[in-house]
RNA sequence: GGAGGGGUGGCCGAGUGGUUUAAGGCGCACGCUUGGAAAGCGUGUAUGCGUUCAUAGCGUAUCGAGGGUUCGAAUCCCUUCCCCUCUUCCA
């Protein structure tokens, strides 16, 4: 969401940069609707000056016992172009909300130009692909091979997308939150919260999943949504509030379910977990203030790393092109794991500072002492990591000639000390 | 699920149609006072929007939220959200 007062003093600016992402001009419309509803609303509030000063008026003469006829008939004359007036500044003003919520974040400057993601630009690499001696598997291979990962169980109680996994590589995953969580809380400084699952539009408003991404969530037969990611919950924990200087940043993290419909990515990756309606991820989310985003979002995108560091997983880093920026980020950095299997980099991680775009729908502010009204927040998120995708990182990465994994040595603790997972265990 | 009670400023709390432009207290900030501190005294202490060069003034709205009645609503009516108590069911 924009400040109204940013696009009334830069329309030209505000239009070249949304052209950068493919939105058409809308500044001059915007404006138009701005100026109709602040014209309406001056007038209702003139029209409503004179009316509290009649309405004192006749509480005096009324306590005195004199007539009031006058004051009452100038009320009753003036009162249908008052309601006229709000009428029609409630309607500007619900336009232009309207407008401006389906608007995209402006990008940062430093956002490189291109449209699909192979216009992304890489920045940095750690660790070289194995490079296996082998005729590499990929995971579902693998797993079925284990038998630990069964589609076909799945789908009969829930259709495509899903999966279920037994013994070790159930016991993988939860391995993984855990150890993933641990980093977080006791050396990056983030807060563990246990989020609710189904929430309110209201909060995907907040985030802006809604009201452009409905069809990418999941709804209830009531009014709630499963939850795309705990971005979602994490960021509202901040909404309407006004929090002090000194209390930011605030980093949160939690492991969550994520439910997501995935319409439209039919025919995309439709063997194994690599796109899955379900799948859990640990979040991380700050907030902090505007002249220290920048650095937070650094920081982030370094924490994500730590956990493929230490699970020993080759990564590069993308810095995200302004086609496949997402429509809160104002920059985004994506971590690429190297995947076996696939001899490919596939998304394990996406960070992204979405800057002021999401404190406004949400209305999360700060207190400084250098500013007599409260100020915006920024808001940062980032997979710290998708355990989904990190399994099979591991399963692919981490194979052997005879189907069993290695268990990366940062996790056996996690796993209880077993640090192969065959399929005679 | 059933019955009842309640949401007022950073906090507590008064207020059932008109000097409430929300009493009073606490907290906080500044000042006076003091050798210094406490106490005391004084002043100030929300947010949005509009107007504006202005984060100065002025206007307007906000007593959980949204509508309504009225010349006038924290107060009356309707809808809705949340909290509490009892009861019921349940992990």
């Amino acid at each position: 969401m924009f400040d109204i007062k940013f696009i009334r003093d830069n329309p030209e600016s505000f239009d070249e940069s949304m052209a950068l992402r493919k939105v058409v001009p809308c500044a001059e419309e915007i404006l138009k609707l701005d100026l109709n509803r602040r014209k309406a609303q001056t007038e209702a509030q003139e029209l409503q000056t004179r009316r509290n000063e009649l309405s004192k008026i006749i509480g005096g003469k009324k306590s005195k016992g004199e007539d009031t006829s006058a004051e009452l008939k100038e009320v009753s004359q003036s009162k249908q172009a008052q309601a006229n007036a709000e009428e029609i500044a409630k309607i500007a003003l619900k336009d232009l909300n309207k407008a401006l919520s389906v608007l995209p974040n402006l990008p940062a400057s430093d956002v490189p130009i291109g449209s699909t993601e192979d216009d992304n630009v890489e920045i940095k690499s750690w660790g070289q692909p194995p490079n296996l001696e082998l005729d590499a598997k990929e995971h579902f291979e693998l797993g079925e091979a284990l038998g630990q990962m069964d589609f076909e169980l799945a789908s009969n109680m829930s259709g495509a997308r899903f999966v279920t996994l037994s013994g070790s590589l159930a016991k993988m995953e939860r391995a993984l939150s855990s150890f993933m969580l641990d980093i977080h809380t006791n050396e990056n400084g983030f807060k563990e919260i246990s989020v609710p699952l189904l929430v309110r539009d209201k909060a995907l408003y907040g985030t802006g999943q809604l009201p452009k991404f409905e069809d990418d969530l999941f709804k209830t037969s009531g009014e709630l949504y499963l939850i795309p990611t705990a971005e979602v919950p994490l960021a509202n924990l901040v909404s309407n509030l006004i929090v002090d200087e000194q209390d930011l940043p605030l980093r949160y993290t939690a492991m969550t379910p994520c439910f997501r419909s995935e319409a439209g990515s039919a025919g995309k990756d439709t063997r194994g977990m690599m796109r899955q309606h379900q799948f859990s991820k640990v979040e991380m989310v700050s907030v902090t203030t505007p002249e220290s985003s920048e650095n937070e979002h650094e920081r982030m995108l370094n924490c994500a790393e730590e956990v493929l560091k230490r699970l020993e997983l080759p990564f590069r880093v993308v810095k995200l092109c302004l086609g496949d920026l997402g429509f809160s980020a104002r920059k985004t950095y994506d971590i690429e794991v190297w995947l076996e299997g696939q001899k490919r980099y596939r998304e394990i991680s996406s960070v992204s500072n979405c800057g002021d775009f999401q404190s406004r729908r949400m209305n999360s502010r700060f207190r400084s002492s250098d500013s007599k009204s409260p100020r915006y927040t920024h808001t940062l998120n980032g997979s710290g990591i998708a355990v989904g995708r990190t399994m099979i990182a591991i399963m692919e990465n981490y194979q052997q000639v005879d189907g069993s994994i290695i268990i990366p040595t940062a996790l056996q603790s996690y796993m209880g000390g077993l640090r192969v997972i065959s399929k005679d265990e």
